[in-house]
DNA sequence: ACGTAATACATCGTATCACGAAGTATTCTA
DNA sequence: TAGAATACTTCGTGATACGATGTATTACGT
């Protein structure tokens, strides 16, 4: 898929991914898969990134003897996932004036 | 609209303003502005970028004294807006996953 | 006549960001 | 016992949207 094209839906999809249980790293990487590419390199920088912005928090929690890092979803976190919905009408007008391309005579 | 999210749609909204008509920069912003918001310096570097990759041809050509640029879509151009519509299936299978959010119980 | 907006195009620097590559370390499995 | 799977991290790079700024002409209001 087009990288452009995932560049606004990544950030969605992760906080998505940990919306009902708090996740971890790896499990958000296969869980996103059906649906969206996501290399490791790039998940750690958006979950970097969403917990600087607020949008989630992080717990380190031991789990077989192996440290795994928690991450939970928070208020603004869900906020961003209903701005995300809201624009998306935004999107469809975008998407239709491509499909239709009448846009002169 | 969030910039991350536009990313995917402008190189593809620009070649629709130019898709039944020949048309120049100034044009184009107004034409798409009804559906997204484009800086000029955005534009034209957009324009630039897809006569590099083949994607439209551009011809200078004098209007009222004055000198206009105009832009015409290749076949490979069109190429790029049906894979776009193509990409999409995937773009909605995503959106899909966010609005619904049952990723894991 | 004069200033301001509209038309039309161009360049530069910056901040953001996805990703490949490479590394560390443990556990599971053939 | 080697290799795959699990789990996280850092670095460098290329792509790119955009504000700021600049140039130049035409149209319009007063």
């Amino acid at each position: 898929m087009d990288i452009q094209l995932k560049r606004g839906l990544l950030d969605v999809c992760v906080l998505t991914a940990i919306k009902n249980e708090d996740s971890y790293g790896y499990k958000i990487i296969k869980d996103v898969k059906p649906y969206i590419e996501m290399s490791e390199s790039t998940l750690y920088t958006i979950l970097k990134r969403l917990e600087l912005s607020g949008l989630l928090t992080v717990r380190t929690s031991e789990h077989d003897g192996r440290l795994r890092k928690y991450y939970h979803i928070t208020k603004a976190g869900l906020m961003r996932i209903e701005d995300f919905k809201e624009e998306w009408r935004e999107v469809m007008s975008i998407y239709q004036f491509v499909i239709k391309g009448d846009n002169n005579g």
